[in-house]
DNA sequence: CAGATCGGTGCAGCGACTGCAAAAATGCAA
DNA sequence: TTGCATTTTTGCAGTCGCTGCACCGATCTG
């Protein structure tokens, strides 16, 4: 989410030099959070997977985290949030990786690098398999997340603001934002609807290649 | 929506031998059923415009609309949805409009035309302008009508599909469906932001453009 | 160890949404 | 007009997502 209504107990500062590592680094409280949190997301996405979203309860959920009900929305501000694949640290961070790509590039390849980059990261989270799964076999619940995909697409307008020296409300920069953002969302679709086993990277490829002809209906397949 | 799971007293079957036009055609149960729809729909659209979406129960709605508050939801899935500018009509004639474009025009302008189309008639709807002004002050309310933009998506792959001899789960289609919807919401989203008075039309104009070279950053603005 | 801080919890409550079955409105034909 | 079938409206009761608030106990800081 954009901005959490809550006090939300992970955001607020992230610990002070943080190796941007992944032990458990910080304080007690830190790594408590981070563990309740994982329960409850690990929790709920077994259920949803074993049972179907719409059979769970956030009562269940808390109940296979061993946590109050209440609990629950500190760290989430609704049911379906569990199943977002990104992390707010990927999402901040997307806007400077989009500086830092070499000048030279044309931004249709900025934007595959930098987005591929940011579900290659989502694809090495622990649930990342799990939410897939419930994901394909949910559909409806993508239209849950959505508010997701907004926040990445804001903060690769804000770097595609900076590199072209326009400002985020600029039509160029939002269509740029926006349909590249949707181009992943149809790659990462068409990859978990394909028996193939092709690697996501080829969906990416491919469709930010159609991308680039301007959406003409040529040659390949 | 989709498929809605109410038995939906709307959308049974159309009138038989309806003229396509707008009177008051059909016979008495057809005309009250569309008078309390829009009956509710306005009464919404304007409490919501009025006092906030946040601050408007279904309950405010129908003593407005002066039915009962089990009745909204026999007419609509969400308190939202009344903020959906096209019908189901404009959706299910996507698809078979984008058969009937000339066979020698390229798929983008194929879409530009049909959505331009399909906007146009959601403007001339009598609550577009109210629609329009709750949505620019709560851009939030877009995530929840979202589905009706994959619905209209959904159709005009269909179309694309006819059109091109592929199916609906092929890449390009599937690419070319969801990047052409994500621009007409670009489009309409610049064109409510700008306080110039260029039409809309402009703005499909210019983001078509920019699609058709690929999203290169040259020249215009 | 004392006080400040912060996450976890229970409670009480609002409001969206649903299934069900009775009631009212409408359509149709005798 | 009357009777019957069909469709829409309504009330009711209930589930569940989600929130504000106030309290408690764990953690941190000095």
């Amino acid at each position: 989410m954009a901005r959490s209504a809550h006090t939300a107990p992970g955001t607020a500062g992230t610990t002070p030099a943080s190796d941007a590592g992944e032990a458990g680094s910080g304080g007690l409280r830190e790594r408590k959070k981070r563990a309740t949190r994982q329960a409850l997301q690990q929790a709920a996405v077994r259920l949803f997977r074993e049972h179907g979203p719409g059979a769970v309860t956030v009562e269940d959920i808390c109940a296979g985290a061993d946590v109050s009900p209440r609990t629950f929305f500190n760290y989430f501000t609704s049911k379906e949030e569990v199943l977002v694949p990104w992390d707010r640290d990927t999402i901040d961070s997307t806007s400077t990786r989009v500086l830092e790509r070499p000048p030279e590039e044309e931004p249709l390849e900025v934007a595959r690098a930098v987005l591929g980059e940011a579900i290659g990261t989502a694809m090495n989270g622990p649930t990342w398999r799990d939410q897939a799964v419930v994901l394909r076999h949910h559909p409806e619940l993508i239209e849950k997340i959505v508010t997701s995909f907004r926040t990445l697409e804001a903060s690769l307008a804000e770097g595609f603001a900076a590199r072209l020296g326009r400002t985020t409300e600029d039509v160029y920069v939002r269509l740029l934002s926006a349909t590249t953002i949707t181009t992943l969302r149809v790659s990462v679709q068409s990859w978990q609807d394909s028996e193939s086993d092709e690697s996501l990277r080829h969906y990416l490829d491919e469709t930010f290649e159609r991308l680039r002809q301007g959406l003409r209906p040529n040659e390949l397949g």
